[in-house]
DNA sequence: GACTTGCGACTTTTT
DNA sequence: GTCGCAAGTC
């Protein structure tokens, strides 16, 4: 027996889950209970039992959790060579559909859309169908695209969700269903999958073998966030529940848009009587005085009433800061974050949360003026942005010359090839018998000669990147190939360039270029940041992250600014009492993340557009979810109107320019 | 006929 | 930053 020490320092509760037998486990644990340890404490006993790595399962939210978690399990055990199963659904899916594609009717080189490249897909599908000039407007791609996630994921048919979730497409229900089953034909013809099916394939794969298990043990972190779909998925590994482990809390449910639903924790819950449940409401992350806050904030309808209570003992009161306008607010957060950095807290221990992206778009102004060095998390992911897709859509033309979407971005990259006769080239490369890439020249000959001497360029250099074998001089090769696409089309391209050879370094010596490709899709950087691998240890840095993001992350200060209504809880969620919900669930995630201080700033006036450029302001109400039970728990402070300059009429003569002509 | 350019409107959250 | 649309140009 090995000397493990999973059990050190671990409480009753949560020592009775790790060492829990066979039977279901549910736990449910409240934010900051230490449920991470648990599970990788349970872990680390069922390898000490002697149950085999290979048939241990553990399902998280992230792949950086799962690896993390699996890290630490081993440590704890003490035992280099084990290594249990772990990942996304997602990256599971994959890891399953490639060893066995044949079974769901795919080729062995199967290749996975991001979601980008589904809905250039979907994009094209509706150009097909004749529906993207109409008269009335037609849903967009995007939003087809989450109609299609919506059904697939629930399992609910289209006549329902649209009415239901997107009630303004409603009038084009007749034409949304051939729609998609002609996307979804299009998909299988050009081998491809798109997230939803990995999920999909799965199921069906798991429903055909029947009652053969391939695990002894599932354990699904953060399960409040499953769907439909993966619920089935988890039922077909553990069918009667043993061996099952699962670990949620139905007030951190915050991913309904993706098909979510927090209900699903309890019904399966009530799905398995002989479970035993455990509650962990002993909470050691944060000091009580944010624990009476995060109390407040959590909603009731969704347990019997959870309660944190705090091993760390009392500290600072929360404080609500009222500023008078956005740009107020950012210079208080970095003020008080320079401040608390003078007396010796690290950049990194403190968190700036936001509900959507360009929340902080003031405070990084305000950060990168005073030189406060920052990393963004969350928000526009890498692979959305333009040049990162133009990229890939070159990378797939090297393993999959027919691949029509990818063409289609190709070949409008170039100078004089637009919509039209893009489309016509793509009839085109259909028509050629063999691999369209090598017979570039005949493609070539099509077009106009104001686009021929580009795509002959392009078409040559991509075709000669087939020549490395090495993913990261593939890479290169094929950067190579676009390299005057993306000079010619973006004025910023010496930055998009570096991040592109970023990208390729990281590609280093994997497998192979495209399989790299699909991990990288399935488990995207945060940043281009994470490319360069991790921050060096000296590094320092203040976070900003969506609330979404910051999801099982913790700091010793957290600022949340725009605690006000119309963006905690945004205004497209208050059409039901549903998004209400889990607005306020958004809330207590965020409030929740902070060990020892915890501030919220409301500014009174923000602009009606982002860009706009005219002074229309409105005043903005505070959060409803602040409410006066909320509010006395809290240290109100105000910073309103920031001390103007005395503004000293200038001089006619320095306005004069006459000197200059 | 097709492409380019310019303008205005809009932009939640993510595996 | 991106999309759709309209007018102007090859």
């Amino acid at each position: 027996m090995f000397a493990s020490t999973w059990r050190d320092g671990l409480t009753d509760a949560q020592l009775r889950a790790a060492a829990h037998g066979d039977a279901p486990l549910v736990v449910v644990a409240g934010a900051g209970t230490g449920k991470t340890r648990t599970l990788v404490a349970r872990v680390a006993d069922l390898l000490d039992r002697d149950v085999p790595a290979e048939r241990i399962l553990l399902l998280t939210f992230t792949r950086r959790a799962a690896d993390d978690m699996l890290a630490r399990a081993r440590d704890l055990v003490g035992r280099g060579s084990a290594v249990p199963v772990g990942g996304t659904f997602h990256a599971l899916a994959h890891r399953v559909l490639s060893s066995h594609p044949e079974g769901v009717g795919l080729s062995p080189d199967f290749g996975v859309l991001d979601p980008s490249e589904a809905t250039d897909l979907m994009d094209l599908m509706r150009a097909e169908h004749g529906l993207a000039g109409s008269s009335e407007r037609f849903p967009r791609a995007s939003t087809l695209v989450d109609i299609y996630s919506r059904c697939v994921n629930r399992g609910e048919p289209l006549r329902e969700v649209v009415p239901a979730e997107f009630p303004w497409c409603a009038p084009h229900l007749e034409s949304i269903g051939p729609l998609f089953r002609a996307y979804t034909a299009r998909k299988r013809e050009s081998n491809v999958v798109d997230f939803d099916d990995l999920l999909l394939f799965w199921r069906a794969l798991l429903a055909a073998e029947g009652t053969t298990r391939s695990f002894d043990h599932v354990l699904v972190d953060e399960y409040q966030d499953v769907n439909a779909l993966q619920v089935d998925i988890v039922r077909l590994l553990a069918p009667d529940g043993r061996g099952l482990t699962i670990v949620g809390d139905e007030a951190q449910s915050i991913y309904g848009f993706r098909g979510a639903d927090s209900r699903l924790l309890r019904e399966t819950i009530a799905s398995l009587p002989d479970a035993t449940v455990i509650r962990l409401e002993e909470n050691f992350r944060s000091r009580q005085p944010i624990l009476d806050v995060a109390n407040e904030v959590r909603p009731r309808e969704d347990d019997e009433g959870l309660s944190l209570r705090s091993t760390r003992g009392d500290g600072p009161t929360p404080r609500l800061v009222h500023c008078h306008d956005a740009a107020g607010e950012a210079r208080a957060i970095v003020t008080a974050i320079l401040e608390a950095h003078e007396e010796g807290l690290p950049l990194r221990e403190q968190a700036v949360l936001v509900r959507a992206a360009h929340h902080s778009d003031l405070v990084e102004v305000e950060l990168t003026a005073r030189r406060v060095p920052y990393r963004k998390y969350g928000g526009l992911r890498f692979l959305e942005a333009a040049h990162v897709r133009d990229f890939v859509a070159a990378v797939r033309l090297l393993d999959s010359p027919r691949d029509e979407v990818a063409w289609y971005r190709l070949l409008r990259l170039h100078e004089a090839i637009g919509t039209a006769r893009a489309r016509d080239l793509i009839d085109a490369v259909r028509e050629l018998r063999v691999d369209p890439l090598e017979q570039w020249p005949d493609l070539v000959a099509q077009v106009t000669p104001t686009a021929r001497d580009g795509l002959s360029t392009t078409l040559a250099t991509l075709l000669a990147a087939r020549d490395h074998a090495r993913a990261a001089d593939r890479a290169d090769a094929v950067i190579e190939a676009i390299r005057p696409l993306i000079t010619g089309r973006y004025p910023d391209a010496v930055t998009r360039l570096g991040d592109l050879e970023r990208l390729a370094g990281a590609a280093g010596d994997a497998r192979s270029l495209r399989a790299w490709l699909a991990e990288v899709t399935l488990d995207p950087p945060h940043s281009t940041s994470d490319l360069a691998g991790p921050p060096h240890l000296d590094e320092d840095f203040v976070i900003i992250s969506t609330i979404h993001s910051a999801k099982g992350l913790e700091w010793s200060a957290v600022h949340v600014p725009h605690v006000i209504d119309g963006v905690i809880p945004i205004d497209m969620a208050l059409g039901s009492d549903d998004g209400l919900l889990e607005e306020r669930r958004l809330f207590y995630v965020a409030v929740t993340r902070a060990r020892d201080t915890l501030r919220l700033y409301a500014p009174l006036r923000l602009p009606h557009h982002r860009h706009a450029a005219d002074d229309r302001h409105s005043f903005a109400p505070i959060s409803r979810f602040v409410d006066d039970v909320v509010r006395a728990r809290l240290v109100v402070e105000e910073q309103l109107p920031a001390r103007e300059e005395p503004v000293t009429p200038v001089g006619r003569a320095s306005l004069d320019l006459d000197h200059l002509w």
